[in-house]
DNA sequence: TTATTTTCATTAGTTTTGCTTATATAAGCG
DNA sequence: CGCTTATATAAGCAAAACTAATGAAAATAA
């Protein structure tokens, strides 16, 4: 059987005879007599009963079904062509990005809101992770159109756009001593030694990160509080509890209560990335997500940096 | 857009390839390859991604989207399919008959339950109305697939089958003096003209042919107790209140509380008929239903005879 | 690198099928 | 009983779908 039977069926229950229905999808009467023929073949049962002489063809109960069945199908079809136009504009239908906690914070907010006024139809999820694994999972899986990854990073399946480098600061207490021993200068990143600092929790990406990048600097941290929330960290040092090290994209620079000061030396610095599946075909509304994370984060970096 | 370009979509999704696809849809590879081009253009976008070389074929948005729907189309052609078998066998699916009080009491109780053990998995619906229009009604508006009508009816647009006759008979209280007034005998009609009958309301269909017989015989009759349901008529009867004059299929012969007698000289007869609409191909429920109920209809009549 | 393998795309030729025109057939209607 | 209004069928043709053979691109192995 295929749709051409249907649309007969349908035009011909609609028109009432054979002829009307030929007529309705521009071919001849005998064109719609062989697709009903070859309809009621294919059901093993007759579709119409044709009374002969002026009167209407009525459906049979088997046609009756089918056509309830042909309908539902052509709706279908319909639906499915719609949500293609609205893939292939971009404007509607659905998004879903990976993401993880640095970015969330600062850089996506704004991400999402210029998405928003741009495809006001788009509906936009988002599912987030603590470590670039399971965002990869998720994408490979299908079920991300593409995620934030956490850089340096590399994956043969993935394509990885580049969107900025992502330097580690130093927050301080803005009424706190430390804050301003180094003035208009770089903190000498050996002054932590003897500090107890703000951080993250080890499980998490960032955490192991800056530790580590630390301890390769010859400083071994000591944490008076640690939280996975960049928020509460930032809380924590406007307290006064301590200093922390953060990702630049995750401070609100903007908070009056606390410094930020670039480390020197400074840790390796984490870059984010975006990542696709290689060789998979991007739709219009994962492209202008991309572009417009890029131009998003290089502007957020650029008024950020201290 | 046709079935063939969905089922090559489904066949390359699975296989993750145009060749897989061809051998298990048993074409050559050329061919999926045409079809799913075919697809793309009336898509106007790529549905696969092909790597090239022996990597597999990976769906773009659009073709997991189209895929989708090509999924819930086969599904419900299956269940289409599924359903005209269960049409063409006639032992599941559906079937909904138009009825009236008086084969509603007595006469369809016994013909639904042959039916049902006959076609365990058929859903059997019931729609009663009072009068032949309102289920002639239901019948040409596609409603019903088959209706009880009382004749004499006629219908130019109705396939009309005459089940029997249903004679008018007398109940009288089996403990009263008028039930053994003529014993052995019939019961003269002319007796009723000075007693209080039990009968039915008059908008119904049967009263009126009640009323109108027995004054056509030269009786004014005049009632006690009047009600649709012919239970409580000869509930009435039984419990003294009057006789009551009924189509013997409404009653209940069973019933030691009442004496059944024949009218002298009777009351134009009532028939029972099935019908359908004219040209209409029944469906093999609709016939067995009828069959049935021919057969049911006899029994019940030489049953009850008295 | 180069050859090999795997896979999709393309081309040319063949078969199938779907459509049209013309005609036959059937059923109301006057 | 012909006329009108339908559908069914037949024959011819054009479009399409398919096959076989070949080409092109990408990974893989030598």
């Amino acid at each position: 059987m295929e749709l051409r039977h249907l649309r007969a069926l349908i035009a011909v229950a609609e028109e009432g005879s054979f002829g009307g229905a030929a007529d309705a999808m521009r071919l001849s009467q005998a064109a719609i007599s062989q697709q009903i023929a070859g309809l009621e073949r294919a059901i093993g049962q007759r579709a119409f009963d044709r009374p002969g002489g002026p009167r209407p063809v009525t459906l049979t109960p088997a046609g009756r079904l089918l056509l309830e069945r042909a309908g539902e199908i052509m709706t279908l079809l319909e639906g499915a062509a719609d949500d293609l136009d609205d893939l292939s504009s971009g404007t509607a239908g659905r998004l879903t990005v990976g993401t993880y906690q640095s970015v969330s914070v600062q850089l996506l907010p704004d991400v999402v809101s210029d998405m928003r006024a741009q495809a006001p139809d788009l509906s936009i999820s988002l599912i987030e992770h603590d470590r670039n694994e399971e965002l990869v999972d998720d994408l490979l899986a299908g079920s991300l159109d593409v995620t934030f990854l956490a850089g340096p990073y590399e994956h043969e399946d993935l394509d990885l756009t580049l969107l900025g480098t992502d330097p580690f600061v130093l927050l301080l207490p803005a009424d706190s001593e430390l804050a301003h021993e180094f003035p208009g200068r770089k903190f000498p990143t050996s002054r932590l030694a003897d500090i107890a600092l703000v951080g993250e929790h080890e499980p998490g990406y960032g955490a192991g990160t800056i530790s580590s990048g630390l301890r390769a600097l010859g400083v071994r941290p000591r944490y008076a509080f640690r939280s996975y929330d960049n928020g509460a960290q930032q809380g924590m040092v406007r307290a006064g509890v301590g200093p922390a090290i953060m990702p630049l994209l995750a401070t609100d620079p903007s908070d009056p209560g606390i410094v930020i000061k670039i480390l020197d030396p400074i840790l390796e610095p984490r870059t984010i990335m975006l990542g696709t599946r290689l060789g998979a075909t991007r739709s219009p509304a994962t492209e202008t997500f991309m572009h417009i994370a890029k131009r998003e984060c290089r502007a957020r970096l650029a008024r950020a940096r201290p």
